[in-house]
DNA sequence: ACCTATTGATAAGG
DNA sequence: TCCTTATCAATAGGT
């Protein structure tokens, strides 16, 4: 249709491409929209012109997700399904492995027992054994190190609190020497300053550990 | 074109419906053909007719696939990320699980118990003390159950052999009883027929709760 | 982008 | 689904 017939072949003069491409293109887009509404089809064009320009039509009733994947199930093939799958395979590895993970916790805790035999049952003993040990040994270093530090703490209390004392004992034999002094009252000389950690229990640190065990309930 | 020309709105008709989505669908194909090889384009058409008819075209040059691929690309739009950030996601929140229930394993074990505070490590030492009692009492019990089954069946098989003896004695009073005997040389009659389990240690167990453990280190 | 002669597509009927 | 054909639609080439 035209002022003569042309040959289907790839048109060589590259302004005219362009422009029979532009005709054609709304052509069809026109035609798909047609079709669309005289036959209640859905329809999804994709194409690029030899430029690389994009265009894209998809009836209204639908999307061209919606189409794809109908053409995915339809056409049997699969397109993305293989990096789809290899993720499912991943996530049912992991869920398989967490499984097995609640499950030892599960022995470790004295649970589910059941399926073990004397074999298993004398090495998680032997292994629950030694890790109390262990557990033990490390609470008692603990426990030594922060009486430590504690002790510390204290003794430098004193110690601010002995040359305080004598600053207080020198400014009444001289008669008045004025000091800077913080909000608190302590004096704001580095030399006097010191920290003393807070000593009720890491609530949040208690709370974090139980959240921790309740994961074998996840 | 035709006849007479009609109205772009749904055809009522549905057999005159259905000649017209076969012939306009032949007319697009036939036009994204044209369009390919005279403007060097790639096309990509997927449609379903209203009866759920698939049909497809796609420029010889390439595949449905790179065309939807570049589709995502220039559109930007996601199409299937996300399905694709869904999975993702899972998979993050599920190595993040895991990873926390291998620490609570490896602390179990009595690794890895730096950064926890004598709070924490009281939790944990009084924990694993009961599931030592529980493992403990566990190990006894299947002990002492799996000796009484021993027992019963050293008894059931001296039992056997006296009925055997008794029964030969008979055979020798009377002179000749014939009797079916297996090809092991016990006597077929499920009265004699008993089993005995392997007395072996449970290899394949002990393997199973190695690799058990071995989880933590994967 | 518009024009229009000409070819192409297709509605209706068999 | 295919054929026919009158009719309308698309478009090639020119402006």
């Amino acid at each position: 249709m035209g002022r003569g017939k042309i040959e289907i072949k790839k048109i060589e003069n590259q302004p005219n491409r362009q422009v029979t491409y532009s005709k054609r293109r709304s052509g069809i887009m026109k035609k798909a929209r047609e079709l669309t509404v005289l036959c209640d089809a859905e329809v999804s064009i994709i194409m690029f012109s030899s430029t690389g320009k994009f265009s894209d039509y998809c009836s209204p009733s639908t999307n061209t997700k919606s189409i794809f994947d109908r053409y995915q199930q339809v056409s049997g093939i699969n397109l993305w399904s293989a990096q789809y799958e290899r993720m499912q395979n991943n996530l049912n590895r992991l869920k398989e492995i967490n499984r097995k993970l609640r499950r030892e916790i599960r022995q470790r805790m004295g649970e589910d027992l059941d399926g073990m035999d004397i074999k298993e049952l004398r090495g998680l003993e032997q292994n629950l054994d030694e890790a109390l040990k262990v557990v033990r040994n490390r609470k008692y270093h603990v426990i030594t190190t922060q009486t430590e530090t504690y002790k510390k703490k204290v003794k430098n209390s004193q110690e601010a609190h002995r040359n305080l004392l004598h600053q207080l004992e020198m400014k009444d034999e001289h008669g008045g020497v004025y000091m800077y002094v913080d909000d608190d009252g302590v004096p704001a000389h580095p030399m006097y300053s010191y920290k003393v950690q807070p000593n009720q229990p890491n609530l949040q640190a208690i709370r974090s550990y139980a959240s921790h065990h309740d994961l074998r309930l996840a």
